[in-house]
DNA sequence: ATTTATTTGAAACGATCGTTCCATTTGTCC
DNA sequence: GGACAAATGGAACGATCGTTTCAAATAAAT
């Protein structure tokens, strides 16, 4: 599974053929089809499967004692990721761009997990805002949405740009 | 050539086919290969064009009396063209996506497009650090970097939200 | 008006797309 | 060991991919 959503991020959706898949995995285009039923349900199993991955990267609020250096790490971590040679981006940002005009359901899971994502820094932002970590002036909400915005744009710009170390720096300095 | 740049942006290079192209523009398959010589030079055209049109919205220093209400403007307007309804993000920033990864011409376009916007908001940033609408300690390169992947993030969220007004308000209050 | 270029229509190219079929092999239970 | 279900290999499906070909139609030049 692994090695299949690899080829999805790579390649895109309509960039991977089903000979590429099978290739990868190594499996009999049979089997294959027994195991997966389709192209598009094993691309949206993959975005599945990316995406619990990538949520336990996610801090929730008691996994730092400062909320607030939770979202900072998670930002430095990224932003180190893409120095040291990580280019190619997000799957779902990638498949945002691909597929959301064209696919209902893909439209909705993006929309589903980007929910997801900004309650996470809304219960960070607003923790911190508690115990005085962040201005409580501001609106955890936008915030929040802010920050996921962020982060597609640190994830497009990382595949053509690597240095982002002051850009994530800039986009901490709101928190 | 409109059309074609419109076919591209909504269903990306790999999800636009050949018929698609010949339908959408009336021509017929072999004039189409007569002007256009094949799907990827033509795309790489529509790359042009499409960077052409956009970059003429980009202001220059002497386009406002204010350098920071230049960026501004350019920020609130492309808000206001999400919050009505403009869903197709940025050409541009869906074939980063798609196809940076495997076609090392486009990201050279791509790097180049980047140094081109970033520049112009260089140049707008040390204006203003000049006439003291921008802080001058801070440093006009990473700023200016800031603000064009603040850009990706917008358009790549635009897909899936479009309320992203106090987003682009969080992102100018970085300047 | 006749010759020469150029542009068009439509069919067809080989390659590949995603998917299905079926004969064969493998594994499982009585 | 024999009956049955499951998984596998590989050929083949129709459809579509990007591209080429070539004769007919049109335009330009003499």
């Amino acid at each position: 599974m692994d090695v299949v959503v690899e080829l999805f991020w790579k390649k895109g959706y309509n960039g991977t053929s089903m000979q590429d898949l099978v290739d990868a995995t190594g499996l009999n285009r049979s089997s294959f089809y027994n195991t997966f039923v389709d192209k598009f349900t094993l691309f949206e199993a993959s975005l599945t499967h990316y995406q619990q991955k990538q949520n336990q990267l996610i801090p929730t609020v008691n996994t730092f004692k400062s909320p607030k250096q939770a979202i900072t790490s998670l930002f430095k971590g990224i932003s180190k990721d893409i120095m040291n040679g990580d280019q190619k981006g997000c799957l779902l940002t990638n498949c945002t761009t691909e597929l959301v005009k064209q696919e209902p359901r893909i439209k909705s899971f993006l929309q589903d997990n980007k929910n997801k994502i900004v309650n996470s820094f809304i219960s960070l932002i607003q923790a911190a805002q508690e115990n005085g970590e962040i201005d409580p002036e501001k609106d955890s909400q936008t915030l929040a949405l802010y920050l996921f915005s962020s982060l597609q744009g640190l994830r497009v710009t990382s595949m053509i740009d690597t240095q982002l170390e002051g850009v994530t720096e800039e986009i901490l300095r709101s928190i």
